[in-house]
DNA sequence: TTGTAAGCGTTATCAG
DNA sequence: CTGATAACGCTTACAA
């Protein structure tokens, strides 16, 4: 039986701010600036109010003070999809750097969605418009939008976390896909290796067109052609154990092997070297593998996976500052791109290709 | 150059409902009607109303909302911590689970903290005793205090996920972890096996009191004593690679070596297995290993690794329900504990015990 | 240093 | 069916 019904604030109940002006004994404005803003009030008074405030455990209504101030303190961070790959945990890793530094600046985090699907949608949109943050994140995907609304309408500073959108002016911190993979690549050129399977992400996607790129680019600066790498996969990155098991599959139906594969995610190189080893084949003696992400699980694969290194912590703050910087000063600035540049952790499944005189 | 410096509201540029009226030609509180109660005004008008809205891209003020009427219509899920720990991704799955049937039940879903440090803490407490949300989903955790306030003194509704508070009287969601665990070691027993190594999480935490005692109780009802289980590792789980590597060392030095592992989590039992092999051991030759999770990637492991799995999408689901129902009807109901089995998946990590007869 | 009063953008009540 | 008008809980000129 509640008897608040007539209360369109319903059943919050917690004490107001008026509750703690009455028992310290002070106007309902006293209290506000003893909360918000001490030092422009006794500290008699203050220290009254404070205990007042505790005694009766109030918390002052964010959505008044929103309301009032137009400044909420809190970022949202859009997040691509769910958040369950398998071993690459790269979206989990950013968010705790976005976390640290977002915290460290005295900002708030939102993560307002799970999916990408028309619901969730419209909800971020709404807290974004609805004067609820004060900046967004958008991390590895594109700019949400639904029902004719976008998020870049809202008069808010956006910055975009692993994917490049400059070209929509949105400043983006990303790392150097594409050159990371040729670096990769061109090293196992050296190695002797002239034969690749590329196991690929989804046509078009940004990380994937970046790193195929990187691979061509190698082969090229080698004097090789096209020809020479071999593209699996080439759905979604969520599937990532799939592409590597059907990938796997591939290869040994082959008649001429590659003799090195190029994993755009630890996930595929994971699944690829199990089914690989349940085939008989050995690494690195008979193939030689590297993969992209840098999960902490290579380290106790079998034998422990090379694979190109995403600073996402780092890249995480870069972002955070950068949005901060924007929140502070609205006032245009050109778009801008930060690359913090990924690197190559060498590990056992690399080696010279088999019979070869490699370099050294 | 802002020109709108006297505007409290700062730069949150936006149409206002005062601006669609206008267009509209009708008064702003019809409007307001027209949009969220559309049906008590006429058609007509409605639909120039909306036709307004639409073509000044008018999104409703969330804050002023939420402040008249009390309903936020969202959720905040509290985290136990970084999303990033290996390759058991619990908590990211249950996510996935929870924002599916948050968003089929027309609920927003908030995060707010990444950590557990004060800053948080005094975040997601805001939110809740601020009225911006209608519940609380805990996620393996403990009940969010600081500045001697604790959320359970807010007026909202919890749900604990993973972790049984039904002591403090909140309605848990979790699993039989004690009971899956004396299965699987029953199990092993079963094939022969006699000496165990037990991989333990934190002295203390709930599932690791949980999983111990269900190998107790497992040894007991086979006869067998404490002494056949020796206890590794005991650091938080987020550490379950390191754990895993230490405890295989302590393996590697054992004059009498246990014939069979129970691991607490997937990562410590894959970070063991590679650290064994390295040291030319066989599994399940020469040792059995079973773990707890069931993380995609155990499909992968050298040996496929069995692990207990947990079924994390339905326990997401269970709780938001068990949430929403509170959040409808508010009245008391003691707490409740619903429990969602988890089942062992048998892979080539488990082996009766060499040189046995075992029982087949 | 403190109090009074206006107003943030909505929704809900009440007349018309 | 529609239009004034009073809240919602808080902050902030402005006055005292």
């Amino acid at each position: 039986m509640k008897n608040n019904k007539d209360l369109p604030a319903g059943d919050h109940a917690g004490p107001l701010m008026a509750d703690v002006a009455r028992l310290a004994g002070v106007a309902i404005s006293t209290v506000s600036r003893a909360l918000t803003n001490p030092g422009r009030v006794n500290e008699k008074t203050r220290a009254r109010i404070q205990g007042a405030a505790m005694q009766l455990g109030y918390t002052p209504n964010a959505l008044a003070r929103g309301l009032r101030v137009g400044k909420s303190n809190s970022v949202i961070v859009v997040l691509p999809g769910p958040l369950y790959y398998g071993a690459s945990q790269i979206i989990p890793q950013v968010l705790s750097g976005i976390n640290a530094a977002l915290v460290e600046g005295g900002y708030h985090l939102i993560i307002a969605n799970l999916d990408r699907g028309e619901q969730s949608e419209r909800h971020v949109l709404d807290l974004a418009f609805g004067g609820s943050v004060q900046g967004v994140l958008i991390l590895s995907s594109a700019v949400p939008e639904v029902d004719g609304r976008s998020l870049s309408q809202a008069a808010l500073p956006i910055v975009s976390l692993l994917h490049d959108l400059t070209a929509l002016d949105i400043p983006s911190v990303v790392t150097n896909d594409r050159e990371a993979v040729r670096g990769a690549t061109a090293e196992l050129i050296a190695l002797g290796h002239r034969r690749f399977q590329y196991l690929a992400g989804p046509p078009g996607d940004y990380h994937d067109v970046e790193r195929y790129a990187g691979v061509l680019e190698a082969l090229h600066d080698a004097g090789l052609g096209e020809d020479a790498v071999l593209r699996s996969g080439g759905i979604d990155y969520r599937h990532g154990f799939r592409i590597g098991v059907e990938a796997a599959a591939e290869y040994h139906g082959l008649a001429t092997k590659p003799t090195a594969i190029i994993a755009t995610s630890d996930d595929m190189a994971i699944s690829f070297m199990s089914r690989v080893h349940q085939a008989g084949y050995k690494i690195p003696t008979d193939l030689s593998i590297v993969s992209f992400d840098g999960s902490a699980i290579c380290d106790y694969c079998w034998p422990p996976l090379s694979s190109i290194l995403q600073p996402v912590e780092e890249m995480g703050r870069r972002a955070v500052s950068l949005l901060i910087e924007r929140i502070n000063a609205p006032q245009c600035e050109h778009s801008e791109r930060i690359i913090v540049p990924s690197t190559l952790v060498r590990r056992d499944s690399l080696a010279p290709v088999a019979g070869s005189m490699a370099l050294f």
